[in-house]
DNA sequence: GATGTGTGTGTAATCGATTCCATATCGCTT
DNA sequence: AAGCGATATGGAATCGATTACACACACATC
């Protein structure tokens, strides 16, 4: 390896000269940046990373924490944030927490012990002890879809995209309208959601049988597996809608409904949450709700690049939605 | 931030003792052992990446660079990759060359000087400079996805798996059957897959018709394009099935059909390549083939680990794959 | 001619770890 | 009693950059 003092003693100049023509600041006359240029060039030096950030306490580095690296939301955000950060000249290191809360706290630490300049966690869940890793690391830190108190947060608006949806399912003159969610241990998805979904049931004065609720865990066969549990359970009184919170679980639901020979939205109407690419090409098409990942995930971005640029801004932001009508319903 | 020499001090010993008691080598007294690993949990001291690698020349950080971070593809890549090097410590450093094959090589010289341990690389296009750019690295390298001369390569069976799912459709009783597929810059997806198709037929004796073929881009909406094309320029003799060279561009293919009163595989059978989730759900199920992303990923990086522990193996391994017949054909 | 200001360059300390080498103590063998 | 190996610890060099500081020179100003 090649190193700056190399540079330096072929170019006949201290390591000073060199560090300053690389890095463009102080004083450097034009026939020492040349020479230095030339020698950088023929050589194909690279400078030491490790060794610039051992000394300047900056990575170039951006901390990405995912519940689920394989996911189409994922994939999408990463791509948001990939977009704005790499013009700066960031790279991103990837972490995966397979849904494992205590590897979100372990990687904020390795994160911070490599020194990333800033850190954005897709967040599940909100707990002390992960607040208080937060706290710890003194690090540019976003929060995305989730709100942690005391952290700049986006968060989808998944409260207001609930009550639309289910709005507009009343509003199609459905009464009997089966639920699918997911656990209470995600706030957004398992909580947020359920709520607009309830909230607007009860204003509308209708009650929701308990047999009309099931849940799943986001696959596709979970979805499958919780509306034949709800068709069984209510043979003689069958929903003549499901809201399903997310498209994969929606999608799994239409299977099952499909299968038995439901026509779809003739006898059962369905909606999704989140328009996945597949929401558009099946059949019938989903209704959805779009949440513009990649805009949050640019959005993290670009407030996590402000922060590193000092401006202290710890905000909330509520991300837009937009109801995408189709045939399901 | 706490750095060896606190410990050190905090815990009345030399920092090469601490060092020894964290990376678990050398000989450290009970009691010593003891009282650092104290000090250490107490102040919650996190090592710091960057003195150590620049001591030691490595990072724990495995380089990824991907021809688009967004893609179904990518993330199964990624998550096999994931799993296995993450279970050995080490973390993913990603880029996205956004199909700019300038940026792969930038991206390699960017790895190295981040000394990342070694690099996966997603390729698409095979070309001196890039060969140069590796070799110059002298950094432990897979190629995924296509074969790079000299370099440890995981390919897919493009070819093999092209004849399969042609002769597949040739003993169907199609005899008239259009192709759709990406340009030559991509030797297995442009080339190698056109030539599975190619061969077979011809074996068959039977001539593929030029205006039967038709190019796009990988996305939805060229195959809906493509598909277009074929059926307005063969009015008066239109092909039966249609081979598409991706599930994603085979999907628009099949929304163009189904739009224009089509049916499939009744009027035209189509298939795809690369068992994306979706095939699975849309209607009718796509017929595809499956060429295991992930675990040519986990293979990856596999390889990539041994390489790492010296193992000087460079080799050239074919990922095998499957036909997934569903009702497109 | 003294003083100040703008350029240009180098010396040396520094960042936080690892690791070679030296040193010390202890028990055991010959 | 001398010598040896195993155990335990620390001193100091080292990795490759950045940067505070000192110095030197040229030119303008009063």
């Amino acid at each position: 390896m090649t190193t700056i003092n190399d540079i330096a003693k072929m170019a006949n100049v201290s390591r000073t000269t060199v560090s300053r023509v690389l890095n463009n600041n102080g004083y450097v006359s034009e026939s020492a940046r040349k020479r230095v240029m030339k020698v950088v060039e023929e050589t194909g030096y690279i400078p030491s990373v490790s060794a610039k950030s051992l000394r300047t306490k900056r990575s170039g580095v951006i901390g990405v924490i995912l519940p689920k690296i394989s996911t189409e939301t994922a994939s999408r955000v990463v791509g948001g944030i990939n977009e704005v950060v790499s013009k700066e000249g960031f790279q991103i290191l990837l972490t995966d927490t397979e849904l494992n809360h205590e590897k979100e706290i372990e990687y904020i630490r390795l994160l911070q012990s490599r020194h990333v300049d800033g850190i954005i966690l897709l967040a599940t869940n909100v707990n002390d002890r992960l607040l208080h890793a937060i706290e710890e690391s003194k690090l540019p830190f976003i929060s995305l879809g989730q709100e942690l108190p005391g952290v700049t947060s986006i968060v989808y608006d998944d409260y207001h995209a609930a009550v639309d949806m289910t709005t507009m399912i009343l509003q199609k003159g459905h009464e009997k309208i089966a639920y699918i969610g997911v656990g209470e241990e995600d706030p957004a998805v398992g909580v947020l959601r359920k709520k607009g979904f309830m909230d607007t049931m009860e204003k509308a004065g209708i009650t929701v049988e308990e047999n009309w609720c099931s849940y799943g865990d986001f696959s596709i066969e979970s979805g499958y597996e919780s509306m034949k549990q709800i068709i069984n359970s209510n043979r003689e009184n069958p929903p003549t809608a499901a809201f399903v919170v997310t498209d994969r679980m929606a999608i799994g639901a239409m299977e099952y409904l499909k299968e038995q020979g439901y026509r779809i939205p003739g006898d059962i109407a369905i909606t999704g949450i989140g328009a996945a690419v597949m929401s558009k090409y099946i059949t019938p098409p989903l209704t959805t709700i779009d949440y513009f990942n990649k805009d949050a995930g640019s959005k993290a971005a670009e407030l996590l690049l402000e922060q590193l640029q000092g401006k202290n801004t710890r905000k909330k932001i509520t991300q837009n939605y937009r109801l995408i009508k189709r045939d399901s319903v």
